[in-house]
DNA sequence: TTATAATATTCAACAAGTAGAATATGTGGA
DNA sequence: TCCACATATTCTACTTGTTGAATATTATAA
């Protein structure tokens, strides 16, 4: 997932692995966290399976770097990629396996447990607003603009999200304030 | 991650791998995929942890099993992880990596897309609709009642998760209507 | 002068997840 | 009789993700 990932930077230009790095972290980052080990690696993969080529380019006043570029193989990987069936909705869901199993705790701890998501998810959303800038950005690697649409759409998506989260926090509370009600009859 | 599962499902009372695997796919496969040979191998290293015992059942009828129980130190390492702090909001979202580098593909065939992907949440959502009762069934595993509370904030975010991802859904094609009327004129 | 930030890449060791087969026992139905 | 099914566990090989440090160059600011 990571390597088509990758693929689909290239295929906006060629790029060094620091430029890729930077990418993740200021728009993919919101789906996909990308160490920067793992990327580098990642390249060096792409490279093995001819999916990408590189050039080391001396600088001036930099350490030298290595430009990849992707190859018509690449090229034929990424849309491969593109059109085979994914009905992959389930992925892992951290955050639900530790609620599932709290009922070893306290309500009043859980209480503090579902205040402190809701502060992940207020700077979490916090940061999305700070970030569209970003999108603009990156949309001069692009020669079409209509690709910009599809990067909308993963930025609504991480809006939507965090809004249900919030939402869900917030019943989640509600039943444990209730429950705290329904069993402390003093 | 899995690890912890497996060992709040232990804290409810012992079990085989067996049971633990059809535990995974009646209940936590909604927001956890757990492959059998993984459930296995991290029983091992549950064991090897001291985190948990095995004792070899002898059945007629049946093959031999291994019934594991939860060690003191295991509950030990449960609680620690349950207050361990975790704003790990961001996971990996293969949907939106998908998403994401669609402009590669035409308008036509990205409606399609989102059709199949609207498709497995409505798949997704009959089977959460399916299901509930598995979630009563289990139920009898716990001695307070209060446990499956969490269990149900788990159930009810697999509703809202699903009926957001249709609503996004629809949003997004309504922009790529609104972009094909744009582009297109004639 | 010294620290630090930005640029740029690499590596080792480990943990976690995927894919798929192999093995074994007995029941119930066609 | 033979097949499918439920029970029950193991294994290999591989891919992917995590952690954290090491290395190198130059500009800029304190």
């Amino acid at each position: 997932m990571l390597k088509h990932g990758i693929l689909g930077l290239l295929n906006y230009g060629s790029m060094t692995g620091y430029d890729i790095t930077r990418i993740f972290q200021d728009s993919l980052r919101y789906f996909w966290n990308a160490q920067t080990s793992q990327i580098y690696r990642e390249l060096k993969t792409l490279k093995a399976n001819g999916w990408a080529t590189d050039e080391t380019v001396a600088q001036t006043g930099k350490p030298d770097k290595k430009i990849f570029s992707i190859t018509e193989s690449g090229r034929e990987e990424l849309n491969r990629w593109l059109i085979s069936d994914s009905s992959e909705l389930v992925t892992r869901e951290p955050l639900l396996m530790k609620t599932f199993f709290r009922g070893e705790r306290s309500i009043p701890e859980n209480l503090a447990y579902f205040d402190g998501l809701r502060e992940s998810c207020l700077r979490f959303a916090a940061q999305m607003q700070a970030t569209p800038p970003d999108i603009e950005k990156y949309a001069t690697l692009v020669d079409e603009p209509e690709k910009a649409l599809y990067w909308q759409m993963t930025a609504e998506f991480g809006v939507m999200y965090v809004t249900m989260l919030l939402q869900w926090i917030e019943d989640c509370k509600r039943k444990l304030s209730e429950a705290t009600n329904a069993y402390s009859v003093d």
